[in-house]
DNA sequence: TGCCAGGTGCTCG
DNA sequence: CGAGCACATGGC
């Protein structure tokens, strides 16, 4: 257990934001995670965040991660002064990270994402992992699954994902699963690529689009300039931004800005 | 009950 | 090239 002090930094806002579905909520301001084959629990109080790691392994790994080696509130300080939507979303958004993700799950969990809400979203990443992930060990003894490999789901057919309820999905995972596991789309050289060439190879694999490829960019190889229009985004843009959004103002970063405005949306379609 | 959810692939013209 | 349509599933 280790122990941080943290500015712009929100797990419950981080664990709800629609970018990583590994999140589970224990309770009130706790949160487990699985991530790089690990298991992680996180306790915040104010700004103080307890982690379930060693120093080391935070280091190593965990620091990256949550992106904590960037400055945030430089982010947050380039919004114009006159961007009242923006403004908003920037601070009901606060403690958002974008997180660094692993790319092949990156990828499995934005196909899956199509067409598909969060908590079942959630729910299938889950069942992908539960029947073909490697089974590890918690410190106490608790078994939890890593997620499964390129090779292992593309060993399967369609049929033997069913139980999981991916729908239509199914067929573009196993295809995706086949075509990174034979080398065809080659993840290794993906992630030594420019955000556009990253891309355009990203949207060889089945199932995966300009918005799912704008998500994998964004989340998988921290192209914070990705900026994934799905359908709250659209209708943001077309409520706030009908002249277009202000990409060139956040040029470089504009993916972060897209986060901040998802996760206002995702806040606030309930009362409107 | 029909609409919607972090869309994509395919098929026409 | 772009509009239109099918595609699975579950919650409201």
């Amino acid at each position: 257990m280790i122990e941080y002090v943290i500015p712009d930094f929100n797990i419950d806002q981080i664990a709800r934001s629609g970018q990583c579905f590994r999140f589970r909520r224990e309770e009130e301001g706790r949160y487990s995670l699985i991530a790089g084959g690990k298991w992680l629990d996180i306790e915040q109080n104010g700004e103080t965040v307890r982690f379930s790691c060693t120093e080391n392994e935070f280091e190593g790994f965990w620091r990256d991660y949550f992106d904590l080696n960037a400055d945030y509130g430089r982010y947050k300080s380039k919004v114009a002064k006159r961007d009242a939507y923006l403004r908003a979303a920037v601070e009901t958004g606060s403690g958002l990270r974008i997180l660094r993700q692993e790319l092949w799950e990156t990828i499995i969990c934005f196909i899956i994402s199509q067409q598909n809400n969060i908590p079942r979203i959630t729910k299938c990443v889950d069942g992908l992992c539960t029947l073909f992930g490697e089974a590890r060990q918690r410190a106490n003894g608790e078994v939890y699954h890593a997620f499964p490999t390129a090779e292992r789901l593309a060993q399967c057919t369609p049929e033997e994902l069913s139980p999981i309820r991916l729908g239509y999905r199914a067929k573009y995972i196993c295809a995706t699963a086949r075509q990174v596991a034979s080398g065809a789309v080659d993840l290794e050289k993906v992630a030594c690529m420019k955000y556009a060439d990253a891309k355009n190879e990203l949207l060889r694999l089945t199932g995966v689009g300009i918005k799912v490829a704008e998500c994998i960019c964004l989340f998988g190889l921290h192209h914070i300039d990705a900026f994934p229009i799905d359908t709250h985004i659209r209708q943001m843009l077309d409520a706030h931004y009908p002249k277009g959004f202000p990409l060139t103002r956040y040029r470089g970063f504009a993916g972060v800005m897209q986060q901040y405005a998802f996760f206002f949306e995702l806040e606030t379609q309930n009362n409107r």
